[in-house]
DNA sequence: CCCTGATTCGC
DNA sequence: GCGAATCAGG
């Protein structure tokens, strides 16, 4: 399998989405875990709440000690040669503008006074087909080129694309779970349901059972646990 | 052990 | 540029 731009674009929307580097990858199918995290890198989009990005003793430690047992040929090391040495820890003070304005639209119209407005803590959601919700006062995203991201109804989301979810349940449709909660393809029946009833027909029959007249023998114990999985 | 993402490095 | 191998934390 090879990079395409489609590809590459249902990448990108998984993992600002979240999606864990497996979880792309066999969405994607065709890759590995490692695949996806490397093309992520090089995409320049990386950096996400990693297990594995604690010590700040750089990495030196691991790349420079253990350096006998590689022993690197002599003519290609630009790499190991680089000069890391100078970079401390402070690369924070050059950048304190890059904040333009942001427009707040006031009562009377006007677009009113500019607020600085505390740094971080913004709280971003993604809408379905990966776009970005912005607030009212929100900065246009950090990508300047026109984003050629449109929602087409073809592959709106890579998963539950025609499931019936949570969103969609109604008085009028079957909300008998189909899976279980937690997996990824957990969808609700959403057939028309028997009138009256949260179910459908079928579904209502398993739902309820007959009242048998007392001493009658129940035929059919019911399954306490064990019972095979619904699907 | 399983999972995770990060990094390295031969191709 | 690609991704298996490897590393390392949870």
């Amino acid at each position: 399998m090879s990079w395409t731009d489609e590809r590459i674009e249902s990448l990108r929307t998984m993992w600002e989405k979240g999606l864990t580097a497996s979880q792309i990858a066999d969405e994607l199918g065709g890759v590995s875990r490692n695949a996806v995290i490397g093309k992520a890198h090089r995409l320049g989009l990386k950096s996400r709440p990693s297990p594995v990005k604690a010590t700040d003793k750089v990495k030196p430690a691991k790349a420079a000690a253990p350096a006998a047992p590689k022993a690197v040929a002599p003519a290609a090391a630009p790499r190991a040669a680089a000069p890391i040495a100078p970079r401390p820890v402070a690369p924070t003070p050059p950048r304190s503008e890059a904040r333009p304005t942001v427009d707040t639209p006031t009562a009377d119209g006007s677009v009113g006074e500019q607020i600085p407005k505390a740094d971080q803590p913004r709280i971003v959601s993604i809408g379905p087909g990966g776009f970005i919700r912005q607030g009212p006062g929100d900065q246009q995203a950090p990508i300047p080129p026109a984003p050629p991201r449109r929602l087409v109804p073809a592959k709106p989301s890579p998963e539950i694309a025609d499931k019936t979810t949570l969103l969609d349940l109604n008085d009028r449709i079957c909300r008998w779970p189909m899976g279980h909660p937690g997996e990824p393809d957990f969808h609700f029946c959403g057939q028309a349901v028997n009138p009256g009833f949260p179910y459908c027909v079928e579904h209502c029959g398993r739902a309820y059972q007959a009242q048998l007249p007392r001493g009658t023998r129940r035929p059919p114990p019911p399954p306490p646990f064990g019972g095979p999985r619904v699907r």
